[in-house]
DNA sequence: CGCCTTTGACCTGCGC
DNA sequence: GCGCAGGTCAAAGGCG
């Protein structure tokens, strides 16, 4: 039990193992199943039939000469099972490769699979003849040389792709190098502006510095007596007097600390009334501090995702305070606050989006100063990670702050284009990042999240690729997935990551069904658990070696 | 009985 | 200064 900002008890409850694992069990039974074609199938050896209702067999004589009416389940699924088994050749170094090329295949191959379905459909309804073997002749002819354009075209695709990940990759070296000198820079001027702010500080105090040196030494005092001086304050030219003797022995706000410590360094005075008394000398960092402070509490990460439930479980526990109608929306606002611990700052408001009411928007505000369960942390890296980026743009209201190399990831899946996944709100009264999870079906947005993590990952560790965990649809190679495995366990998602790893591992090693990926993605989209899973997920990645080492010491502990 | 939600009142910032 | 809208407070009532 603790208790609340207004002194009101809350029970907490620690859920370590979080209810969301029970409601993947169905999502994760359905992805055992195999429902359509893979890779190999479609470029070399399973039935398909053109759109027009000609049957085509790519790859059946080459078998044998035994022709198939119809793609056959079993040896569909056979086949498909060999190919999880078999060990992909990926190169781990430039993974993006094989996946976009993957992308293409699956994308023509999910175009005749269709078509192959809908012809077959209709001839089960007698709308198409069994043996015109001319149509089916003519089909085949057009099927093969449009797959043989396409397999050069995806050749050329795969080349210039090469290329353009070398590119990628030297000039992601590059950017790091640029990054860590930037960083540095910016160490040195900090040191420079906190030793220049002193210097300042001292002259303003200057007085009180007189009268400090002129006042008796500790040792000459007696322990009890008092001792009285003024301040003459430059800013408002008022004289403030002080008095050692209801000093506390330290004040920890943030206002009093740094000047504290300057008044008091080897002086051996108590100044804390002192300092509570002269808010108008209390500038430069600390103002700098406070103003940082402000702005991760006002930055704010909202997150869209489809869902019929009042609030989507992202593991903290939260006490409604309020509910207000806002304008232009019927249905109204309802605002939470974080707690599962005392004076935590976070706030999240929870509303119907106006023009699609299956839309939940839930906004998330500040940062939990409270360790978190495993359920909760990811949603908290996403938040802390974002008003970071927000941070780190906020100097101005015009997106500038995108350009700064450390918004990688916002420049990744914040490029111009209105169909982005996430977008920031410069014109909101509170810089907001906002995550349209109501769009991960959209394989454009999947790549683009992609991009970003990588790019992430690789600033953030050494360069390449190999350290980042490919969960989107990168083949998991045996010690990679022990890697992710190890990763998300220290990232504090467990068993939502892990089972968000192991779906994504057997629908997506393969790649088997772009049909049964779209249908699984949109029921990621559409299960509220799921999408608190994959954002925690998602976060997670974004977050592990920026901001978000913050919030994973809780778990890798 | 204690916790949580509801809801009207109040506060604050902003634009006119 | 006024009005509006968003955000927060806190008393009252509901629920287990």
């Amino acid at each position: 039990m603790d208790k609340d900002g207004r002194g009101r008890r809350s029970l907490e409850i620690t859920d370590s193992s979080g209810s969301k694992s029970g409601s993947f069990d169905s999502f994760n039974s359905t992805s055992n199943r195999s429902t359509g074609p893979s890779d190999d199938d479609f470029s070399s050896g399973i039935s398909f039939l053109a759109k027009d209702g000609g049957r085509v067999d790519d790859g059946c004589v080459a078998e044998g000469g035994r022709k198939r009416v119809a793609v056959d389940e079993m040896d569909f699924f056979a086949k498909a099972e060999k190919n999880q088994a078999r060990p992909t050749s990926t190169d781990q170094d430039v993974p993006d490769l094989s996946l976009q090329n993957e992308d293409l295949a699956m994308n023509i191959g999910f175009r005749l699979f269709s078509a192959n379905l809908e012809v077959e459909q209709q001839m089960v309804q007698g709308q198409v003849p069994h043996d015109d073997e001319k149509t089916v002749n003519n089909g085949l002819a057009r099927l093969r040389a449009e797959l043989a354009r396409m397999k050069e075209e995806n050749q050329q695709l795969k080349n210039t792709l090469q290329k353009a990940a070398d590119n990628y990759n030297a000039l992601s070296s590059h950017l790091m190098k640029l990054v860590q000198e930037q960083n540095i820079k910016i160490h040195e001027h900090e040191v420079e502006v906190d030793s220049r702010n002193k210097e300042e500080y001292n002259e303003r105090v200057v007085v009180p510095k007189q009268l400090l040196d002129l006042r008796p030494s500790p040792s000459s005092m007696a322990p009890n007596e008092e001792f009285h001086g003024s301040v003459r304050d430059e800013g408002t030219h008022e004289d403030r007097s002080f008095c050692n003797i209801d000093a506390e022995e330290t004040t920890p706000s943030m206002d009093g600390k740094e000047v504290s410590s300057v008044i008091t360094s080897g002086q051996g005075l108590k100044t804390s009334s002192l300092v509570q008394e002269m808010p108008n000398l209390l500038h430069s960092k600390n103002s700098d501090q406070q103003d940082h402070e402000a702005t991760m509490r006002k930055a704010r990460v909202s997150v869209r995702a489809r869902s019929d439930a009042p609030t989507i479980n992202d593991g903290c526990h939260w006490r409604k305070y309020g509910q207000k109608k806002a304008k232009g929306n019927p249905c109204p606002r309802a605002y939470f606050r974080c707690t599962m611990a005392e004076n935590c700052p976070v706030r999240r408001q929870v509303q119907r989006c106006a023009e699609d009411q299956s839309v939940l928007i839930t906004t998330y505000e500040g940062t939990h100063n409270h360790e978190l369960p495993p359920a909760a942390m990811a949603m908290a890296s996403i938040t802390s990670a974002a008003a970071s980026m927000l941070l780190s743009g906020s100097t101005t209201s015009t997106g500038e702050g995108l350009m700064n190399p450390n918004n990688l990831l916002a420049r990744a899946i914040m490029p111009n284009s209105s169909s982005s996944m996430a977008m920031i709100s410069a014109s909101a009264p509170f810089p907001t990042v906002t995550l349209d999870l109501t769009q991960t079906q959209n394989p454009i947005h999947r790549q683009r999240w992609k991009t970003a993590l990588q790019f992430q990952a690789s600033l953030a560790n050494t360069g390449s690729f190999a350290s980042l965990p490919q969960v989107f649809d990168q083949p998991l190679h045996s010690n990679k997935s022990t890697l992710s495995g190890l990763q998300m366990s220290s990232m504090g998602v467990g068993d939502v990551g892990a089972k968000f790893l192991q779906l994504k591992s057997q629908s997506s090693t393969q790649w088997r069904s772009l049909a049964d990926t779209v249908s699984k993605a949109t029921a990621i989209a559409n299960d509220t658990n799921f999408t608190a899973a994959f954002v925690s997920w998602l976060s997670t990645a974004m977050g592990c070696k920026g901001d978000g080492d913050t919030h994973q010491t809780a778990d890798s502990k």
